[in-house]
Order: structure tokens, then sequence, then C-alpha cells
DNA sequence: GCAAACTGCTTCAAGCTTCATCTATTAAGG
DNA sequence: CCTTAATAGATGAAGCTTGAAGCAGTTTGC
């Protein structure tokens, strides 16, 4: 009835290690899951309640955080999309009088993006509505457990950014 | 030095609210993140392995789950897009022989979406390159978290979509 | 100095995505 | 029946996103 000693190791090794690869999948759709679902929330309330999208929030965002204002090679980075992207947010963002392109004067290719005072304005306003509707969404959550999964999130993204790099 | 008694409770559960809210927005910059992160190495790796994109392979995968077929509004509940993006995708797939649209008996609107003998074959061949891929991302953490973060994105699923319903 | 490599940004085409609107079909109420 | 409402999909405009190619300015190595 029972099989040979090697054999059975052999074959438990393996079962262990394809229901270690199923629980990665199983992540990654969770991930996705989770990470749409808020934003399907955050995107069509940011358009109802304040007329914009998701990635120029995003971008306003970025630049709120950083008062010195940010190249657009530095946003690309940060916002983790394409150069040509950010050009484009830009463009518009600054034709609406929300951000200002400033000349660098160390690099003439280069220029500081920063919120003018009206963008300013504006984000504040969308950004205390914004904080309220993520911390409803959350809201079933412990503070232990958002601890737990904030720790987890920051290991997962640490080794997610050394296996792709 | 010292506040009065009452003020100093106030203060201090005022505190840890906003510390909490505080936890709610670092875990959807974070999630965002980390999905960011592993989609993009993905989209990257089926471009140039497969020639194929994200949403095509991710609508396949939903059609493998399904051997019986999906009505298009199956596909787009499940894939979390909207109706207009699965026909887009569907009439892709289709010209290029991948899937399928079967009539519906019961009901002449309908139809259902099936995966060819080809898309089955096609989809076979970069579902096993792509679990590796995710598995390779998520390496870096152990069984016993990767079962905690499961559990915890669960929970983060439930309650965002109830608190977005 | 100067050529070559690199960097910062823009442009463009192609594909993805949403939202709003449309047609055809089915379901429900009287 | 017949009207009304609801549902399944398709379509089109507008905006997002990528990847690749290109231009101008900077750095590097000889």
């Amino acid at each position: 009835m029972s099989m040979p000693r090697r054999a059975e190791r052999r074959i438990d090794r393996e079962f262990i290690a394809r229901a270690d690869d199923h629980r990665a999948l199983r992540i990654w759709l969770r991930l996705l899951t989770c990470t749409q679902m808020i934003e399907t929330v955050v995107r069509s309330r940011l358009r109802s309640r304040f007329g914009t999208t998701l990635p120029r929030f995003d971008l306003m965002a970025q630049l709120e955080r950083h008062a010195e204002g940010l190249k657009m090679n530095e946003l690309s980075r940060l916002l983790m999309v394409t150069g040509g992207n950010v050009t484009a947010i830009v463009d518009q963002l600054e034709k609406e009088g929300l951000v200002e392109r400033l000349d660098e004067p160390a690099d003439r290719r280069a220029f500081r993006i920063r919120l003018t005072r009206a963008g300013d304005r504006t984000f504040a306003e969308m950004a205390r509505e914004h904080e309220g509707w993520v911390v409803g969404l959350l809201a079933g959550m412990s503070a232990r457990e958002k601890d737990e999964l904030l720790r987890l999130l920051a290991k997962l993204k640490q080794h997610a950014m050394e296996g792709s790099a």
C-alpha cells in the first residue's frame, strides 16, 4: 500500500512546491482584484465629484509631496509610467493652470514641474475627500491587521523590486 | 507642563484616528505600487516572449477556467472592465482564431465565448511561463507570509466590496 | 577638443479603457 | 396583447498608456 520512502519524499516535496506556486499566483490575482476595486471607486468619485481623473490626481499628489518641484523623469519613475505619458498629463495640467514648468538652471534639457497656487488649492480639496474614501474602503480592518498588511506589502515590494531589475 | 485630563484624552484619540487614516492611505499607495511593479514585469515579458498583451492574457485565462464558455457580461464582471472593452478584445482574439462566439440558444441577444483548440494550446504555453514569472517575483516571501498576505487581501477584498456597493 | 554614448524630454502610432449612447431582445405588469 | 422597463452587446468619442523613434543638450573617454 505504501510507497518506497524515497519516492514518497520526492512526491511530497513536489506537492509542497506546487502548493506554494499556486499560492503565489493567487496572491497576484487577489492583489490585482483589490487594486482594481479600489481604483474603480476612486476613479468614479474623482470624476463625479471633481471632473478629473486618477492619473491627474496621482501626478498632483506627487507634486504636493515635493514642494520644490519634480523633473519629468522623476515623475515618471515615481508614478511608474512612461515619460511620454507624463508629458501628456503635464501638458494638460499646465494648460489648465494647475502646474507650471520652471527652467532648470543647471540643465537646459530639463525643467522642474511644480503645483501653482491654484493647483495646490485644488489638490488640497480633492485630497481631503480622497482620504475619506480610502479610509472608508479599508474601515473593516483593525489597526493591527493594517500594520501587518503594510509590513507584508513592503516585503513584497522589496522582493519584486529585486526580481524585476 | 501637562494638559488637563479631558483635553489630553481628546487629543490622544484624534492622534490615533489620524495615524490610522494615514495607515489606510499608505496601504492603498503600497498596494498600487506592488501591483504596478508586477504588472510592468508581466506585461513586458508577455510582449517580448509571446507578442501579446496583459488584457488579452487575462481574458483567455478566464476562459480557460470556464471550459463551458462565458457570456460577454460575465467576462466584463470577472475582469472588472467595461463591456465595450470586452467587445474590443474578444473581436481581436476571434479574428486571430483564439476564441469563438457560440450562439446561446436560450437568449438570442447573448452568446458564449470559448477558447478554440488553438487558443487553448496557445494559452497553456503562456500560462506555464507566466506562473514562473509570478512565482519568481514572490520568491522572497515564506509560505507562512504568503498565507498571511492571502488572508489579509481576502479581508480587504471583502470589505472593499461592501464599501463600494 | 571632439566623437560617441548617454540623458531629458517630446512626438507619434497603436492599443487599452471608460463613459455615454444605441439597437435588439427579453421580461413584467396591466 | 401591448406598453414599459430591463438586459446583452456593439459603437464611437475622448482620454490614458505604451513602446519606439527622434531631437537637443550633457557627459565621458580618448
